[in-house]
DNA sequence: ATCTATTTTTAAGTAAGCTTAAAAGCGGTA
DNA sequence: TACCGCTTTTAAGCTTACTTAAAAATAGAT
């Protein structure tokens, strides 16, 4: 099946928005991501969802699928090799590529790809220090450590949950906590062992042992 | 002003056509270049004729403006540095390259084509000989002889004649000669100073010392 | 010089992706 | 629970580039 320039636009902005969180991403948040209408981003998640790229119900925002998260990994994968391209072996500014990268991440080819990978040495992580998916929308993050195992100063980014309930995911919502985000640890609280933290420089919150447990923590 | 992608592929295919001689390009010629219908082409000249990029009469067939050419060559120049690039740099075949540079000769950015360009060391030529033209448009061909001077069994690209009135430029058509044909030297005949030549491996044609004086070979 | 086959152009309609304006739905407040 | 403001969707229409079918122009043969 074949997915349009514009349509990969679309995959990629709502994959990244959707998997920094549990939330459905809004008509408008795409709106204002492309620079386009809100009318024009309906009428495209309508065809989206007919693809089964996207999970969409009127007014209810939009999901990406597993079939459109499929796509959109290995566009944003491609986006950020020639980011990697260009810096590397260009010798742009890592600020200047992100236009560039835009055009290049729509060519259509998986031998250049694969070529352009081994050329780079295989990077796992773009100029701007995002971690690259490899060829199956893998991400090479090791895991650093479970938060609760953490030491007081320390920090990391959010690498996964190992209980995916939706209760769970609510509640790391609702805490500020997404994948992604950078955690540093305040103080552990000996008594109860629960511990504070900091969520991207926001004002500490206190979280229990039953949730840092379930944290998984990478560099 | 703005160009798009599909306007680049037609002011292409017609710049390539019309530097090969001196005919106008005819409509069903860029269909079948383009894999379109004349009736699309049609459509397609008389708005590109309204850009001043190429130079159109109704069923008179069509020329590359100077503004168009310069277009025209840039675009070329772009997807022969990606072949390059990808023949050198990720050992593609040369065969198995054309497909992507056809995409890759779109990308937009000055400062993109500048850099690989350097990176590549500034070629000349492409893996498949044909000559690179420079920012300016330019070619680097330089001059290996006049024809008359060239020896019997040896052979060239037309890279320029050096009497340019319409008379003389349509006798070469008639012959089958044209900028970038390649000839070979089958025999010169002493006593009036003519030689026997092949054009494109075509059947020979004799020419007189007149013209063979106002043709300059290339490698 | 005319006729015919071929080429080219016009005309009408399609699809993708966009626009603006109006209608509809949603969620928070009273 | 009814209202109000904001978000979202529908509706109508635009542009680019394409299609097919029919009309017009050209070029070559008689």
């Amino acid at each position: 099946m074949h997915v349009s320039y514009t349509e990969e636009d679309y995959l990629k902005v709502i994959c990244q928005y959707v998997t920094n969180g549990t939330k459905a991403m809004p008509t408008n948040a795409i709106a204002d991501a492309l620079n386009t209408s809100a009318a024009a981003v309906t009428d495209m998640l309508q065809k989206l969802h007919e693809k089964d790229l996207v999970i969409y119900q009127k007014y209810r925002g939009v999901n990406i699928s597993e079939k459109g998260k499929v796509h959109a990994l290995q566009v944003i994968r491609k986006h950020l090799l020639w980011e990697v391209f260009l810096v590397e072996k260009l010798k742009f500014g890592w600020d200047e590529v992100h236009a560039i990268a835009e055009q290049l991440e729509h060519i259509q080819s998986s031998s250049l790809i694969q070529r352009l990978d081994d050329f780079l040495g295989n990077p796992s992580y773009s100029p701007h220090g995002k971690a690259i998916p490899d060829a199956h929308g893998a991400y090479a993050h090791k895991v650093k450590s479970v938060l609760t195992n953490m030491e007081t100063g320390s920090g990391g980014i959010v690498l996964a949950v190992q209980d995916s309930t939706p209760p769970f995911l609510q509640y790391l919502s609702k805490r500020g906590i997404y994948l992604g985000a950078k955690i540093s640890v305040i103080e552990k609280i000996a008594f109860d062992q629960s511990m504070d933290i900091s969520v991207d420089h926001l004002p500490k919150v206190n979280i229990s042992q039953k949730v840092s447990d379930n944290i998984l923590i990478t560099y």
